[in-house]
DNA sequence: AGCAACAAATATC
DNA sequence: GATATTTGTTGCT
């Protein structure tokens, strides 16, 4: 009943094959400095470089080459910005962050479908935009926890730099871009609630979200989830999947007892309102494909590679 | 009516 | 043969 979320490991082929691309990912986050060879990232994974490209391209959607160059844009953005200290405290401080604290570090709280009807009647809740690794964050939260966690910009979405040849990527980002879009993407879903602009009570919320060096288990980040019980349970099942690893739409649906539901459960995923925090990023298709993603394909992409990079 | 899905069938290389 | 593309079905908002 209770038991850690059957994750996609078992039967010989998929799992096999996961394990490598999560390797190969591992690999690219961690040598992106190097910038290897495709060849290289082989050997390190132990297929052949024909094996690893057809593996790649299957589960991720882009060959590992355009991987490498979407981890070190990513990273050259972040220096660039000038936001360095989130990244390097990061990398500084040991990345110690055993990976399954996620889980244990944040608590969560629901909302009752009452409440949810009223759209948040009579909730105060305070925002601010901060720097995040991943691009400037739309940080939400009330006297009761973070309740809602955005990205603002489309940087993060670079497919024409990143390959050409795929518009697929840039297409895919349908979030909205700007901070006033972004706050009114948000804000739409509870349209009764009180707003303020009050960026130093988020930003204790936002140095913490991003820092895997400051979760505890014993300090936990309290979330309130504002959605219908559908979308909760299937929150709560997300918060379940440990740091640097990944499960499947269907999984999900079959642990919530609705195997059938698995494109409710992608629909419900995608109106996480709190993404990151509610690892909305690891969950993929049950090909391992890549699937959607609110704030763009290659964010989730940095998202996972930036987590596998820390996670082993 | 519309989805961040899936499986099976079909077309393509 | 192994991969693209299409088609029917699905559960919840």
């Amino acid at each position: 009943m209770t038991q850690p979320l059957p994750l996609p490991a078992p039967p010989d082929g998929t799992g096999h094959d996961y394990i490598l691309v999560c390797k190969a990912i591992a690999f690219i986050s961690r040598a992106f400095r190097d910038q290897p060879k495709t060849e290289e990232i082989a050997a390190a994974v132990g297929v052949s470089t024909a094996e690893l490209n057809a593996l790649f391209r299957r589960w991720a959607g882009l060959t590992p080459k355009a991987f490498l160059q979407a981890v070190t844009l990513d990273h050259a953005r972040r220096l660039l910005d000038g936001e360095a200290s989130v990244l390097d405290a990061a990398y500084d401080s040991g990345l110690s962050g055993p990976g399954r604290l996620h889980d244990l570090f944040v608590t969560h709280e629901a909302m009752s479908p009452g409440e949810y009807k009223a759209g948040g009647a009579g909730l105060t809740i305070r925002y601010g935009f901060h720097a995040s690794p991943f691009g400037l964050a739309l940080v939400m939260a009330n006297e009761r926890g973070l309740c809602g966690l955005a990205f603002a910009d489309a940087a993060a979405a670079p497919g024409a730099a990143l390959d050409p040849a795929a518009p697929a990527a840039a297409k895919s980002f349908s979030g909205p871009i700007g901070r006033a879009a972004a706050l009114a993407d948000m804000t739409h879903r509870w349209p009764r609630a009180r707003l303020i602009e009050d960026t130093a009570a988020t930003a204790p919320y936002a140095e913490r979200i991003f820092r895997p060096d400051l979760w505890r288990a014993d300090q936990p980040l309290n979330v309130f989830m504002i959605g219908t019980d559908f979308e909760v349970r299937v929150w709560q099942t997300l918060l379940k999947i440990p740091m640097g690893q990944a499960t499947t739409y269907s999984t999900i649906a079959g642990h919530i007892g609705n195997p059938k539901a698995s494109r409710a459960v992608g629909a419900a995923v995608g109106r996480n309102p709190v993404s990151f925090v509610v690892p909305c990023h690891r969950v993929l298709g049950k090909s391992g494909a890549l699937t959607g993603y609110h704030w763009g394909i290659t964010r989730k992409q940095a998202m996972l590679g930036w987590e596998a990079g820390r996670a082993g």
